[in-house]
DNA sequence: CGTTCAACCTGGGCGC
DNA sequence: TGCGCCCAGGTTGAAC
């Protein structure tokens, strides 16, 4: 579920507990249906019990909560994967609520809990130092954010690939953030066939693709994210995103293309769905004609 | 370097 | 009603 705009939107969701300090922690599912952490439950427990929420940053669709005790710091990586979401209103259901911290608030002395729900349980914690961020977070694992991709940024780090866009657009390393659903719309609006190869797009279309990227993402921010379907993808207040009715493609299988009314293709490219319009991504991004 | 497949999980929808 | 199958926003590791 969450790409770069969910993420992002949890991320400014959850700043206004940044100050808070976290007086307990608790994984309620227990032992019986774990997510993937490390380390153990119980070591997380003991390691951010009594820190101060210090930051919250967001690395591709990485969440990282920055835990601060008087002599050192630790960093709380979350993953969301497929279903999780951070809340900070009760969750939709009271299954798979994998992470509860209680955090007490710097002026109102009332305890607020935030949560990290997940259904499918794919999720994965992490809770490491400065240096366990930079391996989880840092370049060798991810390329420049979808927020701020240029064209040389994609053209150094894809240009001799001799891999389909559409797969090359969902490699963290070259760009960070991009999920199966804005792939699809970035594609759209940049009039590319999804299964153009990389090696042979021209400079100007990486420069396009980039500009799109980076338009894309922050409308879906901006929008709060893409609700579809079961609508299982909620901000941490609970509210709908709402990127989903700009959507020209992604799930949109038979239906007219908004541009031209030609019926949305699907395919399959690397085990997962691609959507396209075959007439408005009919380019194939040629370096020359 | 690439691709392909399986795995990790729950749950909704469909055809029979 | 139930069963089996396919599908879903992501990532990783093994095999070739």
């Amino acid at each position: 579920m969450p790409e770069l705009p969910e993420v992002e939107t949890m991320r400014r969701g959850i700043l206004h507990l940044v100050g808070s300090r976290i007086t307990g922690a608790e994984f309620p599912c227990g032992p019986k249906r774990p997510i993937s952490t490390t380390p153990a439950p119980a070591a997380i427990v003991a390691g951010i019990r009594g820190g101060r929420l210090s930051a919250v940053e967001r690395f591709g669709k990485r969440l990282a909560l920055e835990i601060t005790f008087p002599t050192r710091q630790r960093w709380l990586v979350i993953e969301p994967r497929m279903t999780g979401l951070m809340l900070v209103v009760p969750p939709p259901t009271t299954d798979h609520v994998r992470l509860v911290m209680h955090m007490r608030h710097a002026r109102e002395q009332r305890q607020h809990p935030l949560v990290f729900w997940d259904q499918r349980g794919l999720g994965t914690l992490r809770l490491v130092d400065a240096r366990g961020l930079d391996r989880a977070c840092g370049q060798t694992t991810l390329g420049p954010d979808g927020l701020v991709v240029t064209g040389d940024d994609l053209s150094r780090a894809l240009a001799r690939s001799r891999r389909a866009i559409k797969v090359a657009l969902l490699d963290q390393r070259a760009v960070a953030g991009i999920g199966n659903i804005y792939a699809a719309e970035i594609l759209h609006r940049t009039g590319l066939d999804p299964r153009a190869a990389c090696h042979r797009l021209s400079r100007q279309v990486w420069d396009r693709l980039a500009d799109m990227t980076r338009a894309v993402l922050a409308e879906a921010v901006r929008l709060e994210g893409s609700s579809i379907g079961d609508e299982l993808y909620q901000t941490p207040a609970r509210r709908l995103g709402r990127f989903q009715q700009r959507h020209r493609v992604y799930g949109r299988t038979d239906q007219p293309c908004p541009t031209c009314r030609t019926a949305v293709r699907r395919i399959v490219q690397g085990q997962r769905s691609t959507f396209f319009c075959p007439q408005c991504q009919s380019r194939s991004g040629r370096r020359s004609s």
